[in-house]
DNA sequence: GGAAACTAGGAAAACGATTGCCGTCACGGT
DNA sequence: ACCGTGACGGCAATCGTTTTCCTAGTTTCC
């Protein structure tokens, strides 16, 4: 079998077993009454000739493709990757195939990849990606079931799973709650991001629960590491006491975590830390490694994933799917052991 | 055009437009001699229907599927996605479809990738990855071309596209040398990790050619932020005199910053300090901002994708190809102006 | 006015695989 | 001897498109 050799056809296996087509086809399908022997001599021949059934013809009998596409609708970040691997894990035990399209962030080219997926006849369509807002539909009264993952479709009818934020906030306060802390700060992202504000609502909620609230009003800023180390300047200068500080996200919280130590305030000892995303690279450089909120986005993309091949298989679940966060502890929320 | 609805076929298209199915094809795809008039009801017939051909069958008469296979050999991760969407890019502009597979380090599931993609008949496969050193080639003799991206085969004659790690590392050093520094340290990663030697051994080259070495053997360790501050410990404790340190990776850089700063020495007025990678995580948050060497993985990724293209249409270019580094100068090596 | 030269579009054969339907054989029962 | 019945496999239709070959018409030109 050298390089520039053609693919096999089952006519090629058929005559190498000196059979017809049609004989062919159903010994390796297992399919009709055939005799023991001529399977074999059947498999055999393709063996020999390293035979795989040309996927694109077959589609044409069933009338599936067992493909999907997956569009990002931003360029592939951080957090479209782990949504993207779920689903393309959970697909591949299907026997799907995943086409991967980067939208980066424009409407035509992520048109123009619809219609191209829809030429290639996938089953269904994945959408996935990150954006402050819900989005727009990629199409009205597409031909094949989709599934938005991460984030969500401005179409409460579109089935979308998306990270039950509100809830992973919660927890992240309960947590803060459960190791005695009562006089929560709470610094996060850019108002304007629906993260930022769903979060922080959240947090806010839980604590009037216990008839407490936020030592301060939340402060948004940026999603980095800077604004995290700014936000703890403006925190100590307005003189307000904490214990602890909830942040909107692991880079935040590092930032938040350095400044506070370059100010003398020890973590967790004198102030207890939990940020958002339990993202590795942060958690564990953080000094020391920080508590966080697993969106459990692999999970995530698993589950979508297999919300399109119920779909698929006619059994659709429209409307929004929360998918639940998980805390991870550790050492900059708990004394560690002396 | 309802969810239920069947994809229009030609047939339906030729029906609306009152022609044979032959005809539609002609008018839809400019061949053949039709009247300007026919042409044009055809072409309405399928605007209306929305009609879009069917990828499948078409390729089985052109034998071309217009797609290519991408397998990571790892998890995907921060390296293998600017090398994909580059790729993603190059190809979709050649209107290729991507299949997208996730290896995860498990031979066995590469192999059934492997043989998914075969049977699919992609027009070629795209492989990457990280690894610590050349990778063993995913088949001997496939019939169709593949080509190695970041990740390269241990088979010299497959076409592998890498990034210039010596190259970068030299761009480095030169960088510190022409900032007036001569007592150069080197801080890396794991020493059976062949991009760490290979970096090493090319900044203790470039330095030989200016009479000049590091002023200690290089430090191996991890590619870790906590690496990075242990290694500042190991090199203050030496009491070996330098004014700067080339990182072999931009965490590693922050560590090394973070340690030199709680240690009193100023960056980059006593300590320049330099990364690999040019990770904007890093670079923006490491205070002050990190000079960094970029691999420019994204073009390292259109540039295997061009080469696989090429090789589709019949002019491989087998091989190992070295894809230029670039320096991305920020404040931790040039004091900024008072 | 008749042959040559076009033009427009239809009919049918691919492409590769699956599958329902049939024919043929061998065998057993009456 | 004849019929019924399985077992085994071949034939041909089918999926959706493209493309090659052909057949009517219509011009054109001598």
């Amino acid at each position: 079998m050298g390089k520039l050799e053609r693919h096999a056809t089952i006519a090629d296996v058929a005559a190498l077993a000196g059979v017809s087509v049609g004989t062919a086809s159903k010994a390796l399908n297992g399919r009709g009454s055939l005799r023991e022997e001529t399977r074999m001599r059947v498999r055999e021949a393709a063996r020999q000739l390293s035979f795989e059934a040309n996927a694109g013809a077959r589609s044409l009998h069933s009338g599936r493709t067992y493909t999907v596409g997956m569009i990002t609708t931003d360029t592939i970040g951080r957090f479209s990757i782990p949504v993207l691997m779920g689903a393309e894990d959970a697909l591949g035990a299907g026997e799907m195939s995943v086409f991967l399209c980067d939208g980066r962030d424009d409407p035509i080219r992520e048109q123009y990849y619809v219609k191209t997926l829809l030429s290639r006849r996938v089953d269904g369509v994945i959408v996935t990606g990150r954006r402050t807002e819900a989005r727009a539909p990629i199409g009205a009264n597409l031909p094949v079931p989709v599934v938005y993952a991460f984030i969500s479709s401005a179409d409460p009818g579109d089935c979308s799973v998306v990270p039950d934020e509100a809830g992973g906030a919660r927890k992240a306060v309960e947590h803060l709650l459960a190791v005695g802390r009562t006089r929560i700060a709470h610094i996060t992202g850019p108002e304007h991001h629906n993260s930022a504000r769903v979060r922080a609502a959240a947090a806010g909620e839980r604590l009037t629960e216990d008839g407490l609230s936020l030592v301060a009003p939340p402060l948004f800023g940026g999603w980095s590491e800077v604004w995290g180390r700014q936000a703890v300047g403006i925190l100590l200068a307005g003189r307000t006491e904490f214990d602890a500080v909830f942040c909107g996200s692991d880079q935040i919280a590092r930032g938040v975590c350095d400044a506070l130590r370059a100010a003398g305030r020890r973590v967790p000892q004198d102030v207890a830390l939990i940020g958002f995303d339990n993202w590795d690279v942060m958690t564990e450089a953080c000094q020391p490694p920080l508590t966080s909120i697993d969106l459990n986005l692999e999970g995530l993309g698993r589950s979508a994933a297999e919300m399109l091949l119920a779909a698929i298989n006619g059994s659709p679940s429209p409307g929004r799917h929360a998918h639940p966060c998980r805390l991870v502890v550790r050492e900059s929320t708990t004394v560690p052991l002396p």
